[in-house]
DNA sequence: GGTGCGGGTTGATCCAGATCAAAGCCGATG
DNA sequence: CATCGGCTTTGATCTGGATCAACCCGCACC
């Protein structure tokens, strides 16, 4: 909880997330009352149903943000990594929990000064719309996921969607295919992947054993998978025809 | 495709929409540049990729937000009524179609008005982030439901929120229970409904079927449903364990 | 080295919901 | 009033994914 004399030069906040909305002076101003904040795998940053007293700027390691049912269940509605933002300025008690998912940094924001900052500046209400509304684009592609795809679809989505992140950080490009091999780190356990997709930590462990029998990937130590064949994961999302009814809408 | 010389007092986007967050010269101001427009049933007002040259406030009407799989099934990924905001202002193309789900009446505004109103206004600014955010609290609570919910559930579901946003109609009271019979107008197909809930027609159908056995709803011609028993709906979305393994999960 | 424990895998079985198929049930239209 | 076409219901069957149940593996701790 150390205050810090911030070098946002390098923060991925200050690429992409809120920080990059800001002009010197107001940078300045909010870096005199943020500092870093450590959370632990596990680790709840804050609570379903809490107003936070802070929000957060993800520097480093990957947040799930989850709902649970009365009956203890839980859905994995959205996951931040670096650049994202914790927390919903102006809207009251967070709607669902944010817990670490990994080893997490943050850079931890008073909510009085974002909200102060907020309606001052245009630049950062433009922010924070075209973020949320992003998040918008991104829950409504989640939906068709969850609604529509098979297990297996839903696997390797979830597999492409690791990849077209490990790629854009690398690269600023977020384009595939990757014609050569890809080592990821997955960065959810199997149990968070079910809950994420929607299905039971079972069948995630089996489609993935299929994955690596057909040789589309190798699974390693941990959390590791190396993808050999990324076109055969798109063509599973993107057009495979498992559904006999499918097949005939398209053809119709 | 009318000018209409607002008369924006009885407005429902003046009640709750866009317009509200607008003082008197705004409001001149958009009205000038406004005009009523009707969609018939099925007709869409964008569609997916496209970049409306006007945004809408819908005034009638239920408007469903759709995305289409490359196989051609699809999802509903929201549903708009009285009040609500079609099109993304700042964002580029859509992402989703906007399809006419029955009659619909929307006040049609052209972008560049939307756009610089924002700009200049902070106020506005904020509405369109608050009304985002709530969308997305929406589309976060559907994840759960496509994610975690039996066919049964999201059935029921649907139902209490037809519900729900009836009572809101209303009397601005969005609080269940209804103790005596309630009589809803469903404002989507059995198609759409399975579209909406991710099953299938029959399904939908059948569930329909088994909660008129049970004597908790009748179902009347055309779309027509009263809901006898609002509190067995709600015992079935809140705290039906269903199955085994969340039963345990609760015990524990 | 044992022993316990938190993942992850694998196998056997079950069942909710999809698929396939065939009627009903209007409301529109000639 | 007969016929047609779209929507809904209902029935029979199939199957993908859930459930139930072992078992394995790595790793911390005694």
């Amino acid at each position: 909880m150390r205050k810090a004399r911030l070098v946002c030069a390098e923060c991925p906040a200050l690429a992409k997330g809120l920080c990059s909305s800001l002009n010197a002076d107001e940078l300045a101003r909010l870096g005199a009352v943020s500092w870093h904040r450590r959370f632990q795998s596990g680790k709840a940053i804050h609570e379903e149903g809490e107003v936070p007293p802070a929000f957060g700027a993800v520097l480093s390691g990957v947040v799930k943000l989850m709902k649970s049912m009365p009956d203890g269940t839980q859905q994995i509605v959205g996951l931040a990594g670096a650049g994202d933002f914790l927390g919903r300025p102006f809207t009251g008690e967070a709607r669902a929990a944010a817990v670490a998912a990994s080893e997490v940094e943050v850079c931890w924001f008073p909510r009085a000064a974002i909200e102060a900052l907020a309606t001052e500046s245009g630049a950062v209400k433009t922010w924070l719309y075209e973020y949320v509304a992003g998040e918008l684009e991104k829950a409504q592609e989640w939906i068709v996921l969850l609604g529509r795809m098979t297990a297996e679809q839903k696997v390797a989505a979830f597999l492409l969607s690791v990849l077209r992140n490990k790629r854009f950080e690398k690269d600023g490009d977020s384009e595939l295919p990757a014609e050569d091999d890809v080592t990821l780190d997955l960065p959810l356990s199997r149990t968070e992947m079910a809950d994420y997709l929607g299905l039971t930590i079972e069948t995630v462990s089996r489609h993935i054993a299929r994955l690596r029998e057909r040789g589309i990937l190798t699974v390693g130590s941990g959390r590791t998978v190396t993808v050999h064949d990324a076109g055969a994961l798109l063509d599973m999302v993107g057009s495979a025809l498992t559904t006999p009814r499918a097949r005939e809408a398209l053809r119709a």
